[in-house]
RNA sequence: GGGCCCAUAGCUUAGGUUGGCUGGAGCGCUCGGCUGAUAACCGGGAGGUCACCGGUUCAAAUCCGGUUGGGCCCA
């Protein structure tokens, strides 16, 4: 395990691990790790590929990837192929703005190919750039093969569906009243229709009765355009219609309309006077005829000669409201069509594709777009007579929701799944289906299909799935349903492209009268796409064992607008082809919008994106905030500051871990070493209860998981880093972790922190992958990834709720000591006296005492001590308070003093005599009984105490000053001012110093008292109080009235500790001693003789002539090479043994600034080999490594060789002439090694290593010295390898063929290495 | 107009299924602490008619009915 020096910065953290991943295909193995498991097929709602990715669309990816890295983690082989929807109308919109093109009939005048080729360029384009955004957050799904809406094979899918279909008697063709865009000039589907407000026209028009002249009709509607499309008019039969007399200054009418909306209508229109004449009902009214106000105009009003053409009809969809009487087009409206085709009245449309008015209006309006015609229309029926009244109102009207402009109804022939046929198996395979929440398929989905009709799947534009479907004039029809059935056709070429127009030209010969087919022009609904993606991405019905393998599938998960677009498409095509719903499982999620509640558009620059703030806080925190923000089928409005404290929870978390890989590496903490299990009898009260929340946070987090309640994950992981962890454990343990030697108390917690640690890494590799991976890879390399880690179960046995209980309320009654420090002006640093608790349980009671230790030390209290339940506390003042009244009335003249006797007793006497009954007081010889009326009794706080109330009782805080506290405090308080002067000189944490300190007398003796800890806190050799202090660094502080002078003096002496600590067998100890002895610096040192230097008190002979030798030869210099490179990294292993004469402060100052292994470097880089380093060479045959080795020998450094190739041949090879070859062979004798005995390698090793002083150690063949033992042996040979190289001076030099090694083991030795050189 | 969902501090929200003690957090604000996690971290305080109206109940943020406002889907 290494330590971690750097800070969080996630968008460097992410670059490094994503990084990794890609460079050690982390990916690939993560999956293929989990092949053998069951099949989980998760299907990706494909995003239109529109260019770039707003909030919500990475929102909804991270959830799945989130799922899917779950599901993963439990062992489920999960299928995560992404998939692009890249047909349709908003990428033929921007390809018109970017060709300036403005109507679908310049398309064709450009040329159609031209026009597709764009469409796929751009379609392409967005699918890459949008593929590298969702690659920055992290998600991991096969980017390399997408499914795309594109491809022929998904095409053919398609296509098959519709086969489907049409065998079973669903796919038809139609004449109906649609929704129409104007401007895009093609048929929408429901599915494709915005609302929202518009303010229209709304006007009242008379139509006069044939059969009572001069009497009118009244009609009302929002769309004058439709006038000339008008053949008859509806009433409610059951409705009330009155004949009414409106005037108007001095103009009379006679109206017909509904009863109840006679004073509206008189309001409305101004109308001064009305009467009704005469009610009916308005059955009555049918039959009755109306002349059109347009029928000298419009030919085809004067031609029509049906019976029931403009008269009027009955009809119950008439709502009681404007007149209660609706005009009908029935080539405008569908309810209208409905109608009409009940009375044999033809769909009358003159309107053509674009929106205009044919020539069948009349020359007054032919030609203009009907919206615009509406002011038109209008002035002709002023012109006829025709208008009553004229006003706007504003209602809710369809748009287009690819260009937005408004619709209109228009009929058309069309094709059509007859959807309405097998409705009620839609609703019962939607039954079927698992919704989350539940609602969403119960409620809302059903609702939606129990509405649905038949679906318009023809669209009459270019860029999509070309309608499969050949006729001919004979009214043969074909429809096919494979690539290779599409080989058959006229003019097949093979590889060409399938779309339009190339496929247009294909033809197929009639095979019932031999004339020609030809395809039907349109195109596919988009959605029709979508909804079979989950057999088209597996490539079904061309290639089935996919299909079988994966199909359906298991999960998926959008937002809840997909409620009538893609829930709803595959689930019609699912049951069409299947006759089941393709999905099992639904996750219905919310929209993202900005803060300011805006839907993120990005045409009307609502929307933001995420990669600014993935560059600036990291996608780990984007991420993290999306997972916790909201239940995911509940809307989130983004706030960047939501990501900023996302970010501030995992930087706490990194915190926590960095200072606990701190103390574990210096420590050379193994984690292996021991297991949970056997530390459960050395665990302390708050180990326990930190284990026990770690068992009932994998507990929460698993189920809420399994339920797809991310956001409680979220939370709860969330709670236990800042709550449990941070601010509570690591605070409780913190003084263990640095004592020194092998302490039972540390291995615990550096245990359980590490559990902790990795345990969170592991739960938050789902939400938060990059952050996961860093912290687990050094905590715990059991798997390459976190993301191979099995996700954890937990054990019941460890959940001890009463703990957590009790483990609250000492948080609760620390929070209340805070309180009350802060009040009484005593800082944390003051001991106080003692803590007195009274509980309402003796549960609560047992709790605290149980806990009592990390009560006291949190609050740096002395004593606890517990009120028996149901008592006070023995302490508290009692007083008497004596009732003179009572007294006055038996004793008269003595009352007053009585009392004044009665005050000054003891009042527990008192009370206990009345307790009994009476209490005897003497007074004047005489005895007076008082009794129990005649007193009553105060309790007061003894003084220095200040009580307050928890949950559970009371407490008492005994702030009494005494004089030892009083010393521990100045202690702390001298121990705090040292160290922040410490901080201003900028010393080493490792550094020693000298401290004077002029003082009063009364913290001299504080000082005294507590000099021992205050010099082992700040690190002081030396410790004295003295008249005028002196030092590097003297400062005057005060302290609670006390004035005080310090001065520091900083020894210098880590550079000569370290020279001395790395002479063999010299320990921090020794070389402290020799320090005490004056022999602090290496000049000191050098002036020493042998003897001087064996008379310091506990060095021995032999290890003072180490000393000496190392000295003299003039082989030790500084530790830290000059030279040393920025980006040295230097591992510590877990496992790696402790060298002698190597301590642990020396590990806590080795630098690292690097989480991973440093790039490796070429060959021509290299000048020379640097002493102190090891160095990996990767090529294919040991060259470079030779090279290198005979560069060094000729420096003069003696060489010692390893090598598995033969002996002789490889010194006369390389002249090699005296250097010894060690032989790595089962066969050879003399100077080999067989290659399963690595403790003879490493003790001949170590032999040459400690004997020749600065020698370069050539190992070639670790292939094969793995090959015959394991990589993690012989990766711990090398760990020992480099730091004997690192100590000696020497240099290591080590080749190795990369072909031989799985990347994730070159990973790891490049990790241990100082250069990696690419040979 | 209908279906579904939602409304709690300035902002983002927990709690609501199972009605019950002073409605919890985070951010922001403010006061303070810590100084060996430190360009970090911790604590105290102020701030809430739990959208509104009515009902059930000893007791309602919570259950019921309605109103208003917002979102999605439809007409």
């Amino acid at each position: 395990m290494r330590q971690v020096d750097e800070n969080y910065s996630p968008v460097q953290l992410e670059k490094d691990i994503r990084m990794m991943w890609e460079r050690t295909r982390t990916y690939e193995k993560v999956k293929k790790a989990s092949e053998s498991g069951k099949a989980y097929y998760i299907l990706d709602g494909p995003p239109y590929t529109t260019g770039s990715i707003h909030i919500g669309t990475a929102w909804n990816k991270v959830l799945k990837d989130c799922i899917l890295r779950f599901r993963r983690m439990q062992g489920l082989n999960v299928r995560d192929q992404p998939g692009y929807d890249m047909h349709g109308l908003p990428i033929e919109v921007k390809v018109e703005q970017s060709m300036n093109i403005k109507s679908k009939k310049e398309i064709e005048e450009q040329g159609m190919e031209r026009f597709v080729e764009t469409c796929r360029d751009f379609a392409l384009r967005f699918k890459e750039k949008m593929t590298e955004e969702f690659k920055l957050l992290g998600v991991w799904m096969d980017w390399d093969k997408p499914y795309l809406t594109v491809d022929p094979s998904y095409i053919a899918s398609v296509w098959w569906t519709i086969k489907q279909a049409y065998d079973k008697g669903l796919l038809t063709i139609d004449l109906r009243v649609l929704p129409w865009c104007p401007r895009c000039e093609t048929a929408l589907a429901e599915a494709e229709i915005e609302y929202w407000d518009e303010t229209d026209p709304s006007i009242y028009v008379k139509f006069p009765l044939v059969e009572s002249p001069g009497e009118y009709l009244l009609i009302w509607t929002t769309t004058p355009w439709t006038i000339p499309g008008n053949l008859a008019a509806a009433v409610h039969p059951d409705f009330t219609y009155a004949r009414i007399k409106v005037r108007r200054g001095t103009t009379e009418e006679l109206l017909v309309v509904v009863e109840d909306k006679v004073d509206e209508l008189v309001e409305l229109a101004k109308i001064e006077d009305a009467e009704i004449l005469q009610t009916l009902k308005g059955a009555e009214l049918v039959g009755l005829h109306y002349t059109h106000p347009f029928k000298d105009m419009v030919p085809y009003q004067q031609q029509v000669t049906n019976e029931w053409a403009h008269a009027i009809l009955p009809s119950k969809t008439v709502t009681n409201e404007s007149t209660g009487v609706v005009h009908i087009a029935p080539g405008h409206g569908p309810e209208d069509f409905e109608i009409g085709a009940e009375y044999d009245l033809e769909p009358f449309c003159p309107v053509d594709e674009s929106g205009r008015y044919t020539d069948e209006v009349g020359e007054e309006l032919a030609g203009k777009n009907v919206r615009d015609a509406n002011d038109s229309v209008m002035v002709q029926l002023v012109e006829k007579g025709a208008l009553f009244h004229e006003g706007t109102v504003t209602h809710r009207y369809g748009h287009c929701w690819r260009c937005k402009k408004p619709i209109i109804y228009r009929v058309t022939d069309q094709w059509f799944l007859k959807v309405t046929d097998f409705k009620d198996e839609l609703v019962e395979a939607n039954a079927k289906v698992a919704w989350y929440p539940d609602w969403a398929g119960a409620n809302r989905q059903n609702d939606w299909i129990s509405n649905a009709r038949d679906w318009c799947i023809s669209r009459q534009r270019f860029w999509g799935t070309p309608i499969p479907i050949w006729r001919c004039s004979c009214g043969n029809t074909r429809v096919v349903s494979s690539l290779d059935e599409l080989r058959e056709a006229e003019g097949y070429v093979e590889g060409m492209d399938v779309h339009r127009p190339w496929i247009d030209r294909l033809t197929f010969k009639c095979d019932k009268c031999g004339q020609v087919m030809n395809r039907v022009p349109d195109v596919l609904d988009v959605w029709l796409d979508a909804g079979v993606c989950s057999w088209a991405s597996l490539g079904y019905p061309a290639e089935k064992a996919e299909f079988e393998k994966w199909w359906p599938s298991e999960w998926i998960t959008e937002a809840h607008d997909q409620t009538r677009g893609w829930f709803y498409s595959q689930l019609v095509t699912g049951v069409l082809a299947f006759g089941r719903s393709p999905y099992n499982s639904v996750l219905m999620h919310g929209w993202a919008f900005n803060p300011e509640g805006e839907a993120m558009s990005k045409s009307e620059g609502t929307a933001i994106g995420p990669v600014n703030v993935v560059n600036t806080l990291g996608a780990d925190s984007l991420r993290f905030y999306l997972m916790k923000a909201n239940a995911p089928w509940e809307d989130v409005l983004f706030q960047e500051e939501g990501v900023k404290a996302a970010n501030r929870t995992l930087n706490i978390l990194w915190n926590v871990y960095k200072f606990s890989a701190l103390y574990m590496s210096i420590d050379r903490f193994d984690p292996s070493s021991r297991k949970l299990d056997q530390l459960r009898d050395s665990m302390k009260a708050e180990d326990l209860w930190m284990v026990s929340r770690l068992e009932a946070l994998k507990r929460d987090a698993t189920s809420s998981m399994e339920s797809y309640e991310v956001h409680k994950t979220a939370r709860a992981i969330e709670d236990f880093v800042l709550e449990d962890l941070s601010r509570w454990y690591v605070k409780l343990v913190r003084d263990r972790l640095w004592k020194e030697g092998e302490d039972i108390d540390k291995i615990v917690a550096f245990k359980i922190l590490h559990e902790a640690l990795s345990t969170c890494s592991v739960l938050l590799a789902p939400m938060t992958p990059h952050i996961s991976e860093a912290i687990h890879t050094n905590l715990d390399r059991s798997e390459e990834s976190v993301h191979m880690v099995r996700w954890p179960s937990f054990n019941p046995d460890w959940i001890d709720a009463g703990l957590e209980q009790g483990m609250d309320l000492v948080r609760e009654i620390s929070e209340i000591v805070a309180r009350i420090r802060q009040d009484s002006n005593v800082n944390l640093r003051w001991p106080v006296k003692r803590i007195v608790v009274k509980t309402r349980t003796d549960e609560t009671s047992d709790l605290l005492q149980r806990l009592k230790l990390p009560l006291l030390a949190q609050n740096n209290i002395k004593s606890l001590q517990m009120v028996p339940v149901e008592e006070e506390w023995d302490e508290m003042m009692l007083s008497v308070v004596p009732n003179p009244n009572a007294i006055g009335k038996v004793y008269r003249q003595w009352s007053s003093k009585i009392a004044v006797l009665l005050k000054n007793r003891p009042a527990k006497a008192v009370k206990a005599g009345v307790d009994k009954g009476e209490y005897s007081l003497g007074i004047e010889g005489q005895l007076v009984k008082i009794l129990p009326n005649m007193v009553s009794f105060t309790s007061t706080l003894p003084p220095d105490v200040v009580s307050a109330e928890f949950s559970d009782g009371i407490v008492y805080l005994d702030l009494e000053e005494t004089p030892a506290l009083e010393a521990e405090g100045f202690a702390r308080e001298l121990i705090r001012r040292i160290q922040q002067m410490r901080k201003d000189m900028k010393l080493d944490v490792e550094e020693y110093i000298r401290v004077e300190v002029e003082c009063s007398p009364k913290l001299a003796s504080a000082i005294d008292t507590w000099k021992d800890h205050i010099s082992r806190e700040t690190r002081a050799r030396r410790l004295s109080t003295v008249e005028g202090s002196k030092g590097d660094y003297v400062v005057e502080w005060n302290v609670a009235g006390e004035g005080f002078v310090l001065g520091v003096t900083s020894l210098k002496m880590k550079d000569t500790l370290r020279v001395l600590t790395e002479v063999q067998g010299i320990s921090t100890d020794k070389a402290l001693r020799l320090f005490d002895a004056g022999f602090d610096s290496i000049d000191a040192l050098k002036a020493a003789s042998q003897d001087d230097l064996s008379n310091v008190d506990g060095v021995s002979r032999i290890e003072a002539k180490r000393v000496y030798d190392a000295i003299h030869q003039g082989e030790v210099k500084e530790a830290v090479p000059a030279q040393a490179p920025a980006t040295q990294a230097v591992t510590q292993d877990a496992g790696a043994p402790v060298k002698e004469g190597k301590t642990a402060e020396e590990g806590a100052a080795t630098p690292t600034a690097e989480p991973l292994s440093t790039p490796p470097v070429d060959v021509a880089q290299v000048r020379e080999l640097e002493r102190s380093f090891s160095y990996l060479v990767e090529e294919d045959k040991p060259e470079t490594s030779y090279k290198l080795f005979i560069d060094t020998l000729k420096k003069g450094v003696k060489g010692y060789c390893i090598t598995r190739n033969y002996p002789a041949k490889i010194r006369s090879k390389f002249d090699l002439k005296d250097v010894p070859i060690i032989w790595l062979s089962n066969v050879g004798r003399d100077s080999t090694i067989r290659p399963k005995d690595l403790e003879k390698l490493s003790l001949s090793l170590e032999q040459f290593l400690s004997q020749e002083n600065g020698g370069i150690v050539l190992l070639d063949g670790l292939e094969y010295l793995i090959t015959n033992n394991n990589f993690i042996t012989v990766l711990r040979l090398i760990q020992s390898l480099r730091d004997q190289v690192a100590i000696n001076q020497s240099i290591l030099l080590m080749a190795v063929n990369r072909s031989t090694l799985e990347s994730h083991q070159l990973n790891l030795l490049e990790r241990e290495v100082d250069y990696t050189i690419m040979g």
